[in-house]
RNA sequence: GCAGGGGUUCCCGAGCGGUCAAAGGGGCAGGACUUAAGAUCCUGUGACUUAGUGUCUUCAAGAGUUCAAAUCUCUUCCCCUGCACCA
């Protein structure tokens, strides 16, 4: 007998795939179904157990698509671009291209022995001049259409590195290289796509995906569509427009406060006050808001008063580090006696604090509830609810004031000032400005040529940025801001449709004829920014008529994150990372995939463990173990328990695998496999559990399918169909009932020291919802047994003290709920009769006693909720 | 801080109003097999109790709705994810 040699099983059956093609697809007549996995950042670190696990999700979702008749898109590619590679530029003076390259090398072999069914020939590669050439010419198109522009806005700056740097690269308001240095925040003029166009749409058309219902929520949160009012204020003169959701409250504005990060906060600051505000923004040193929003709210006065429009009250601005510049008008009114955080702030530098709604301030709370109206001028007594929409319409009246939708979305910030990114194929001209660069000079290829470590490597190579003018042929410079790398990931689903396309980003026909995605599998960790960036890129790509589709994926599902050893999150520093090769060279992919895929449901976090692999491998070999022992036979006949066992759970699996719920499908199938190990099963059955086996466990089961006389392959061949008339419940339920009578009465041999049974005897209530019923109507007339009876239906304790008024009232109940309690008894009688014979067989004479009436059965026991039991 | 999602028995995790002392796995304990170890198989694994059974205590904590709550509602605590230059 050979052993389960796992090493050389799953390199055979991977390299035949290859070698057959079986997963390169073409169009066809089949339907098709396009699966896709995020793809991955090709980090120097390698591929660790985290990403397999990502895989291997959906891969088994596109190998059951696959055998159930779909032509099925199941591509792999790399988001190459990006932060990592420079930082290793910077820190270990490695090229980030061969940096790169050598990561790709890396994952693509180690991805390879995962057993993944990728169509290797559509790999795309975002470092790839060819890939990202299609990048700017996007680029170019948005500039045309207006939708990506230039504007100013905040950035952290190292004075060290005389450069920018990423969220990322800011610790503690220090920059990553030089721990003393206090980052700054400058203002820089960058390039924006204008998200904001199709916020709307955005916004509504999440109601439409099969989505998960919390990243929707959390998509409509992120782009915030609110209806408010927009609320002129002057300020030295000038018209400042300020959004608001609280127009009742503008009797109460008592400061207002302009975002610390704003481009205009300079022109509000007077002399006297520019110390302190100078001081203020040197405390902020980093633009990320995540850093602004827990630090405490701070805030200095800029020296200029605002007018109240309604009140012609004079009142301070402030700059605060709480307030977002992008949103609104990047300034708000602060209400401090109805708005929590205005309250603070106001109590922090003691401004004043007017209630102009009935209701209670304390000390610490803002009154923030509705509420009638006081201190309102015309509208005081007016509920507040009610103020909002009167008060817009006075404003408007007074020319003050409009009507607004706000969302919170804000345009994307596309620029940074690094070199690992896509250049921007624009051409500053001293005479013409921002040039786009003409299409067929596309790609503005990357310069391999620059200097790492001090301000944006583009500069230093004179000889890129140094051009001419496309338009007028004068001295130019080429732009050095390179562009986020969610640009790359926001189409790259569309150029698999398409991948080798010179010509065009992609071939329209192509593109819908396997598009959109119908499957999206990746991280929750990007429910906000890459999941709306690729469907801004979408409805983008679809008014260019490019595509005739408005969304990217029709249905997401989000994998959960996989932990080290102990619940201990799994990193490099750590030293706890998993790394795919070593669990194959010790268990086999196949066993590391049962192993992650039945730890948890798919969606939820789970921790790698060594031992519990082993559980794994275990069932595994015991599956290689029957094949091995046993030859199937088409001509054999399976039991009537095996073929309703095969059945059901041809049925439940499928709808498990469907479903995303691989844990449960792997207990189904465990306990199909528990249940004819130890017997003798029809070919085809075998080749119905192989099968369904097979999307999980993909090499053993083609091993095992060629063993028992298959020719072709399992991975392409035809999902089982469930035959519902074999499913027999009953005949299950009469199994549990044999096993469980099984036992009870071995026990009952044993205790009573029975050498040899004789003879059994079981003794059974036939009319069971009767009986019952009959009992606790004796037992409401007599007390003492009264209670028996009440709590064993009901286990209702405060039952015993409501006597016998109780008892019309038990009558319902119980012909309400015996059905749930008792109406199973009867079923189990009837059972025991088609049990009868199958217990003959191992104890003899088995007699079956019906106790014909309620008096009957009440003396074989108080209440036998089972059969009673007789053995001789 | 804001937004979203979670806390289930020794551990990991199913379950998401009644058949739930709660699937499955792991671990642990006992038994079978073996010279022994390993592997494998069987049994047990909240407490007390019975031949079958029953009673009590459990699903983060507290309160509530219901004849009935792990499951629904509210409050509190803790954990995870995101917060726009990590991808």
């Amino acid at each position: 007998m050979s052993e389960y040699n796992f090493v050389e099983i799953e390199k055979k059956w991977q390299n035949s795939w290859e070698e057959n093609k079986l997963f390169n697809v073409e169009k066809n007549d089949k339907p098709k179904y396009y699966v896709l996995e995020m793809f991955p950042y090709p980090s120097g670190d390698g591929l660790h157990m985290g990403h397999a696990l990502n895989y291997t999700i959906g891969d088994v979702y596109a190998r059951f698509k696959l055998m159930n008749g779909f032509n099925v898109l199941h591509p792999m590619g790399y988001d190459a671009l990006g932060l990592p590679a420079e930082n290793a530029a910077i820190k270990s003076n490695t090229h980030p291209e061969d940096y790169t390259n050598k990561s790709i090398t890396r994952y693509i072999s180690q991805q390879k022995s995962l057993g993944i069914t990728y169509d290797w020939n559509r790999v795309v590669n975002t470092a790839s001049p060819d890939y990202y050439k299609w990048d700017q010419w996007i680029f170019l198109k948005m500039f045309e259409k207006g939708l990506a522009y230039q504007k100013e806005s905040a950035v952290n700056w190292c004075p060290l590195c005389n450069t920018v740097l990423a969220n990322e690269q800011v610790h503690d308001g220090c920059c990553w290289r030089h721990e003393e240095t206090k980052v700054e925040v400058k203002h820089l003029k960058q390039w924006f796509f204008k998200t904001t166009a199709y916020a709307e749409e955005l916004y509504d058309d999440i109601d439409g995906l099969d989505w998960p219902e919390k990243t929707k929520a959390m998509q409509k949160n992120w782009i915030g569509k609110s209806y408010g009012t927009e609320i002129n204020f002057e300020i030295n003169n000038e018209n400042w427009p300020i959004f608001t959701t609280r127009p009742d409250t503008i009797y109460g504005v008592t400061f207002m406060v302009i975002s610390a990060h704003h481009k205009k906060l300079w022109d509000l600051v007077t002399a006297e006050q520019k110390n302190a505000v100078q001081d203020f923004l040197k405390q902020l040193n980093s633009v990320s808001e995540k850093d602004l929003e827990t630090m405490d709210k701070l805030g200095v006065f800029t020296g200029s008063y605002a007018i109240n429009p309604v009140t012609n009250e004079k009142i301070p601005v402030y700059a605060g580090n709480f307030v977002v510049a992008d949103y609104g008008a990047g300034m708000v009114m602060a209400v401090p006696a109805h708005d929590q955080r205005d309250f603070e702030f106001a109590k922090k530098y003691n401004i004043t604090i007017k209630q102009v709604i009935d209701g209670l301030i304390t000390e610490t709370r803002a009154f923030t509830q509705e509420g009638n109206l006081i201190n309102s001028d015309k509208f005081t007594g007016v509920n507040s609810k009610e103020a909002i929409s009167k008060i817009t319409d006075y404003l408007i009246s007074e020319g003050k004031g409009r009507r607004v939708v706000n969302f919170k979305l804000r345009d994307w910030g596309v620029s940074r000032q690094r070199y690992w990114g896509t250049p921007i194929p624009i051409v500053h001209c001293e005479k013409c400005g921002a040039v786009a660069v003409a299409e067929k000079d596309l790609p503005v290829a990357l310069p391999r040529e620059v200097k790492f470590g001090e301000g944006n490597p583009l500069l230093t190579n004179q000889d890129w940025v140094n051009t001419s003018c496309p338009k007028c042929g004068g001295k130019a410079k080429r732009e050095t801001d390179t562009m986020d790398t969610f640009v790359n990931s926001s189409w790259y689903y569309l150029r698999y449709a398409d991948s080798k396309n010179n010509e065009k980003i992609f071939d329209s026909e192509k593109a819908n004829y396997w598009c959109p995605i119908d499957q999206y599998i990746g991280g929750a960790e990007h429910a906000c920014m890459h999941l709306i960036y690729i469907r801004f890129y979408t409805k983008f790509l679809a008014d260019l008529g490019l595509i005739n589709f408005r969304e990217p994926a029709k249905k997401l599902f989000h994998q959960g994150m996989l932990g080290g050893e102990g619940g201990i999150k799994m990193s490099k520093s750590k030293g706890n990372v998993i790394a795919p090769e070593t669990v194959s060279e010790k268990y086999g992919i196949d066993t590391a995939r049962l192993f992650l895929l039945s730890l948890a449901s798919p969606d939820k976090a789970r921790d790698w463990s060594d031992k519990g692999i082993q559980g794994s491998l275990k069932i595994i070999m015991r599956i290689f173990e029957y094949f091995e022992k046993n030859t199937f036979d088409q001509n054999f006949i399976d039991s009537k328990g095996i073929q309703s066992k095969i059945n059901k759970t041809i049925k439940e699996v499928t709808i498990d695998i469907e479903e995303f719920k691989y844990n449960l499908a792997i207990i189904k199938l465990r306990q199909l496999f528990e249940y004819f190990e130890n017997q003798q099963i029809s070919k085809s059955t075998a080749n119905n559990f192989l099968k369904l086996l097979a999307p999980i466990c993909p090499h053993i089961a083609e091993e095992l399918w060629h063993k028992i006389g298959n020719k072709d392959f399992i991975s392409v061949a035809t999902w089982p169909k469930c035959d519902e008339s074999k499913i027999d419940e009953q005949l299950e339920k009469i199994e549990m009932v044999v096993s469980s009578l099984r036992l009870d009465i071995l026990k009952i041999k044993e205790l009573a020291k029975i050498e040899q049974i004789k003879k059994v005897k079981i003794f059974v209530a036939p009319d069971w919802k009767w009986t019952a019923l009959s009992i606790v109507q004796d037992a409401c007339k007599e007390r003492p047994d009264f209670n028996i009876a009440i709590k064993a239906l009901m286990a209702n304790d405060e039952m015993k003290s409501h006597g016998g008024e109780i008892q019309t009232l038990l009558k319902t109940i119980i012909s309400k709920y015996t059905d749930f309690f008792e109406i199973k008894k009867f079923d189990e009688y009837q059972m025991l009769l088609d049990a009868k014979t199958e217990l003959e067989k191992e104890f003899g004479v088995v007699e079956i006693i019906k106790a014909e009436t309620s008096a009957e059965a009440k003396a074989k026991s108080a209440f036998p909720t089972k059969p009673a039991l007789l053995v001789e």
